[in-house]
DNA sequence: GTCTATATGAAGATAGAC
DNA sequence: GTCTATCTTCATATAGAC
């Protein structure tokens, strides 16, 4: 697993190529994707493809860390104690959902899902810079709120996992088996909001 | 998408094709599976599998509608309202996590959902196999449960899929992704006992 | 139906010129 | 660094004999 040969920064050949393989993979997963349609995308021949990655295998791994990486910025949990406890959960929730629910992280993970068993360090990844940002977020808050008395919960970090699942729920698998469009946001609004009454209802005082 | 072109039932030849060709995709993906390995796997010629067979994708797309029926046999969520509330919803979501969290159908989901572009009949069938035998037992019970006084269930369909997905939580994401091993008969009964402390706490008249 | 042998094409990777 | 041209391997699929 062979890193970048050159420095990335601002060589606009690199960047095209990163952007062009992004994109294949995704589309067509790692064995479907071919090193001749990433160069074509890119507009670079294959030789200068090769001149940057070692390798296909190289090349994926450079990208989807690069790419799950970088979002995983987009989820900033803003759990504050000041806030109420509903409103606190349901923006939390709320950006974990937009997070999960667009087009590419579901395409991230079909396509690290397959790869899980050739590239075992990349599941690891989508896990800690997704989910587990705010699992942990979460879990924090609640002990908070249990300490303040505002919840009865004794296990925060179980808690956690259930308002997550609780506002996921069936609609992200059939997103991601391709069977419906991308949530709406009146959509992720209207499960988030399920998913606080679910928790305040089940851990009130 | 042929079918098969001889009668199933009876051939050896044609069952060790089967057999060889559903372990190859599922550690393969469709991609990665290769027909010679098909054919070494199941001790027969090449040509042999494409007399069965018009081609990989038509021997993809049998192999994987027929397990997947074959399995969907496998969730017999026997929900009684004879039983308590809660032994009734234990013992549904066992059936069910077990179901879920098994082998098979965790290397059925990475390669369904990765192909979903390409076979989108198959992703549906998962789903109607699998989760949504589950749902729909659940959406009854809670509707039962309902009628009679036993719970405060304004939505069944919603308290359904939020069972499950709590039952499901975190663990199974992680095992898709192969960061984990699979669930232990003792964590399935715990994790399905936490999801009905959570539904029965949410949801008590 | 089943085999061996093969046609055909695609894809990963590289050589060598500029 | 970048290109064109090419090497090599391997995969899908088929021809033709038994």
């Amino acid at each position: 697993m062979a890193e970048e040969r050159t420095a990335p920064p601002r060589n606009p050949k690199a960047e095209r190529i990163i952007r062009a393989a992004l994109r294949v993979f995704l589309e067509q997963g790692f064995e479907g994707a071919s090193m001749d349609r990433v160069a074509g995308l890119a507009g670079v021949s294959k030789a200068t493809v090769y001149a940057h990655f070692d390798s296909k295998e190289s090349l994926f791994a450079a990208i989807m860390e690069r790419e799950t990486r970088r979002r995983a910025q987009a989820i900033v949990p803003p759990m504050s104690i000041d806030l109420p406890i509903r409103e606190a959960l349901k923006r939390a929730g709320e950006s974990f959902l937009r997070f999960v629910a667009c087009e590419e992280s579901v395409r991230t993970l079909r396509v690290v899902a397959a790869e899980s068993a050739r590239f075992p360090e990349l599941g690891q990844l989508f896990f800690d810079s997704g989910p587990a940002v705010t699992w942990r977020a979460l879990t924090e808050f609640f002990e908070r709120a249990a300490d303040a008395g505002q919840l009865d919960v004794p296990d925060p970090g179980l808690a956690a996992e259930q308002f997550m699942a609780a506002a996921t729920g069936q609609s992200h698998l059939r997103r991601v088996l391709g069977l419906r469009p991308a949530m709406t946001e009146g959509e992720i609004r209207k499960r988030v909001d399920q998913a606080v009454d679910l928790i305040c209802r089940a851990y009130q005082p």
